[in-house]
RNA sequence: GGUUCGUUAGUCUAGAGGCCUAUGACGCCUGCCUGUCACGCAGGAGACCACGGGUUCAAAUCCCGUACGAACCGCCA
C-alpha cells in the first residue's frame, strides 16, 4: 500500500514481526475499554482490527465509538498471558503516542453494529452505511463483488462480449409494469426503465455479436417480495446459431461452477435434471419445485372416479403420501388443516394406514373397500403412512394447492436438507396459458420464444398444445434463470401475438425495432438470464434479497435513507409538463 | 386490492384488565479500577407503551379505525 499521512500500514500488514516499528493507522473505533490507568481501544480498518493501548487517559478523552481516528505509535508484543487468539493481531498491540479524531461519531448509535441483524429492518436500512460496518453485511457485499468478478471472467473466457444497453428505453406492452421517466424535450412522452434488455440483446444478434453478455440492471414496478425487489441484476446473455442444449450447458456451467466455488453445500451434479413443465406441475404442483423435498404428488382421480364423497365428485384428486407420521398428534394434523384453509383450500382430507391394514381418518368413511385397497396399493402406503387428499374441480388449482401442501409438509416434517443446492431445469413450457378469468390466452412466459414446431405449430395445433423452447433454471424452489431459443421468424411471432389478442399491425408498431430488424437477416438465437441477487442470497443463506444488495429499498419500495420516492418541485413538474392529479395527499 | 403477524427508552425485549409510578439486557452519562478484548464495579438519565376512538369503576393489555413495518396472496411476459 502507498504510505500517506493517514497510514503507514493496514491492520492486516501488522504481525509479530512488526514489533518495534513506528506506525500510523487510521480507521474506526470499534470499542473502548477504560481500566483506569490503562485504556484500550479496538481500531478497525478495511482489512482487520488491532488493539490500541495507552496509559495516558487524556489521549482517549472524548472519544466515541465508531469515530474515525488516526493513531501514531509503536507496535509492541503483548505479554503472553494477554494474547487474544480471536483476532489475527492478537499477539501485538499499538502503544499510542498521538491520536487525532478525523471524523467524530455521535455518542449514541441508532443500533449496535455488532448486533445489527437483530434490529428492525427499516432502522437498519435508514442507516445502511452503519449496517455495512457489520462484518456479516460487508462480507455479503464483498462476496457479491467476487462473484461478479468471477462471472465476468467466466463469460469472457467462454468467448462472450460485454455490451452495455440503454437504461432509458421504450415501454413495452407485455409483462411487468414499467418504471417510467418523463421526457422534458418531448412533453407527454415517457422513457421506461428496462425490465430486462430482451429486445436489445436480440438486436445485438442481428448486429452480428454472436455471444453477448451483460451484468444488467432490471427494473419492474411490481410489489416486492423477500425474493423480488424493484431493481435487481441479471447476468444477461444471448448466443446466435445455437440449439437449446448449448444454452442449457452454458447455464449449467455457470450455476455449477459458481455454487461449488462459493458455497460449501452439496451441489447437484451436471447435467441437471430436466423436467418438462407439465410433469413438474403434475408431480410438484409448481414450475419451481424444491427437489430437496422428497415428497411427490400423485394423481388419484382415476381410483376415485366413482366416489360418493361430495367434494371429490368430478374433481381432480391429488394425493401426497408421507411415511411414518401416522402417530402424530391431532393438533399436528389440525395445523395442516389450518394451513390448508389459510391458503384458501376448502378443506384437506387425510387417512392413516393402521397396523391392521385399515385406514383411519376423516375421509375413510367415504371410501369403498376397492378404493381403499387400490389407494394403499397404488401409492405404496406402509403402516403409519398418511395420505393427504387435495381435490378441486379445476385441475390447475388442484395442482397448485397440492404444490403448496407439498411444500408445507416438507417443512413441517423437516424433510428438507439445508446443506444441499438441488438444481433442475424446467423446460418445454407451453407457449400459452388460458386465463379462466379474462377468458383469453396469455403468454405462459416469454412471447419471443420459438415454438417446437415453428410456424407450423400455429397452423396445426391448439394453442394449449404448443410447447416452446423455453426453460427455467430452478434451485431449492427458487427460479434462478429464465431463457429460451427465440423465434426469429416474424410471421410466426405475429401469429403468437395474434393468439393473445394483438393484431399484426399493432404488434409491428409496438415491437417496431424487432419487426424491422428481423427483416435484414436475423440469425437463429437463444439465451438466458441468471439472477445475480438470488444466486448470492442462496449462497449466503440469507432470508431475503435485501441482505445482499448495497442500498436496498424497503419491501414497500421506499429508500428510507435517501427518502425516495419523493415529490418534485413545482418548477420541475412545470418543465416536464406534468400535472399531479388525484386525491392523494401531497405533503 | 386482500390475508396474517407486528409497533413498549437509541436498540432489543418483558408484559395476557387492578401487582405498571412499565421489566431486563445492550448502549449513553458520572465515578472507581494498570491488562482488558462482549472488561468489571457503583450510581444516573432516558418510554405521555405508534396514533385516534370505544368498552370498563379501571386499558400497554380487550374492541374498532388509521398510519407504519414484515411475510404471504393477487401481481411479477
Amino acid at each position: 500500500m502507498k504510505k500517506n499521512i493517514y497510514r503507514s500500514h493496514h491492520c492486516e500488514d501488522l504481525n509479530i514481526d512488526s514489533v518495534g516499528e513506528k506506525v500510523v493507522i487510521s480507521g474506526w473505533i470499534e470499542n473502548i475499554r477504560d481500566h483506569g490507568g490503562v485504556l484500550f481501544l479496538d481500531l478497525r480498518d478495511n482489512t482487520d482490527i488491532i488493539q490500541v493501548v495507552s496509559n495516558d487517559d487524556s489521549i482517549f478523552k472524548g472519544l466515541a465509538r465508531e469515530s474515525v481516528i488516526r493513531v501514531e505509535g509503536t507496535i509492541r508484543k503483548r505479554d503472553e498471558e494477554t494474547f487474544n487468539d480471536k483476532i489475527k493481531t492478537g499477539e501485538i498491540e499499538l502503544l499510542v503516542d498521538k491520536l487525532d479524531i478525523l471524523g467524530k461519531s455521535k455518542n449514541e448509535l441508532p443500533f449496535e453494529i455488532m448486533h445489527s441483524k437483530n434490529t428492525k429492518e427499516d432502522v437498519r436500512l435508514k442507516y445502511r452505511y452503519l449496517d455495512m460496518r457489520n462484518k456479516k453485511i460487508k462480507d455479503n457485499l464483498l462476496l457479491r463483488a467476487e462473484i461478479l468478478h468471477f462471472l465476468r471472467d467466466k463469460m469472457y473466457n467462454l468467448g462472450f462480449t460485454e455490451v452495455q444497453t440503454p437504461i432509458l428505453t421504450a415501454s413495452s406492452p407485455e409483462g411487468a409494469r414499467d418504471f417510467v421517466v418523463p421526457s422534458r424535450l418531448f412533453k407527454g412522452q415517457f422513457y421506461a426503465l428496462p425490465q430486462a434488455p430482451q429486445i436489445y440483446k436480440e438486436l445485438l444478434m442481428v448486429g452480428g455479436f454472436e455471444k453477448y453478455f451483460q451484468i444488467a440492471p432490471c427494473f419492474r414496478d411490481e410489489d416486492a417480495r423477500a425474493d423480488r425487489t424493484l431493481e435487481f441484476y441479471q447476468l444477461d446473455m444471448e448466443m446466435s446459431f445455437v440449439e437449446e442444449d448449448e444454452v442449457l450447458e452454458i447455464g449449467e456451467e455457470i450455476f455449477y461452477d459458481t455454487f461449488t466455488k462459493f458455497s460449501n453445500k452439496e451441489v447437484s451434479p451436471r447435467p441437471f435434471r430436466r423436467i418438462a413443465f407439465n410433469d413438474a406441475m403434475e408431480s410438484y404442483g409448481t414450475d419451481k419445485p424444491d427437489l430437496r423435498n422428497p415428497l411427490i404428488i400423485k394423481d388419484a382421480s382415476y381410483i376415485l372416479k366413482d366416489t360418493t364423497f361430495g367434494p371429490f365428485k368430478g374433481s381432480t384428486i391429488k394425493v401426497i403420501v408421507v411415511d411414518g407420521i401416522g402417530k402424530n398428534s391431532n393438533s399436528w394434523f389440525n395445523e395442516v388443516v389450518d394451513y390448508a384453509s389459510s391458503i384458501g383450500m376448502p378443506g384437506i382430507g387425510y387417512v392413516t394406514l393402521m397396523e391392521d391394514g385399515s385406514l383411519k381418518g376423516p375421509i375413510d368413511k367415504f371410501l369403498s373397500d376397492d378404493e381403499r385397497s387400490n389407494l394403499i396399493k397404488e401409492f405404496d402406503m406402509k403402516t403409519d403412512s398418511v395420505m393427504f387428499f387435495i381435490a378441486n374441480k379445476n385441475k390447475k388449482i388442484a395442482q397448485k394447492f397440492a404444490g403448496q401442501i407439498r411444500d408445507e409438509l416438507g417443512r413441517k416434517c423437516e424433510l428438507i436438507d439445508p446443506n444441499k443446492l438441488e438444481l433442475c431445469i424446467i423446460n418445454d413450457f407451453p407457449m400459452f396459458e388460458y386465463d379462466d378469468v379474462e377468458k383469453k390466452y396469455k403468454f405462459c412466459h416469454n412471447p419471443f420464444s420459438l415454438p417446437h414446431g415453428g410456424i407450423k405449430d400455429y397452423e396445426e395445433k391448439n394453442p394449449d398444445e404448443i410447447l416452446a423452447y423455453q426453460f427455467d433454471f430452478v434451485c431449492n424452489g427458487n427460479e434462478m434463470a429464465s431463457g429460451a431459443i427465440r423465434n426469429h421468424d416474424l410471421d410466426s411471432m405475429a401469429k403468437g401475438f395474434e393468439i393473445v389478442g394483438y393484431d399484426r399491425s399493432e404488434v409491428e408498431q409496438r415491437f417496431r425495432s424487432i419487426f424491422t430488424a428481423f427483416k435484414y437477416g436475423c440469425p437463429p438465437h437463444g439465451g438466458m438470464a441468471p439472477g445475480i441477487d438470488r444466486l448470492i442470497m442462496l449462497i449466503q443463506d440469507e432470508p431475503n434479497l435485501r441482505e445482499v444488495q448495497a442500498f436496498p429499498t424497503s419491501a414497500s419500495g421506499q429508500d428510507l435513507m435517501m427518502g425516495s420516492p419523493s415529490y418534485l418541485t413545482d418548477k420541475q413538474l412545470e418543465e416536464l409538463g406534468i400535472i399531479i392529479k388525484g386525491e392523494d395527499d401531497n405533503e
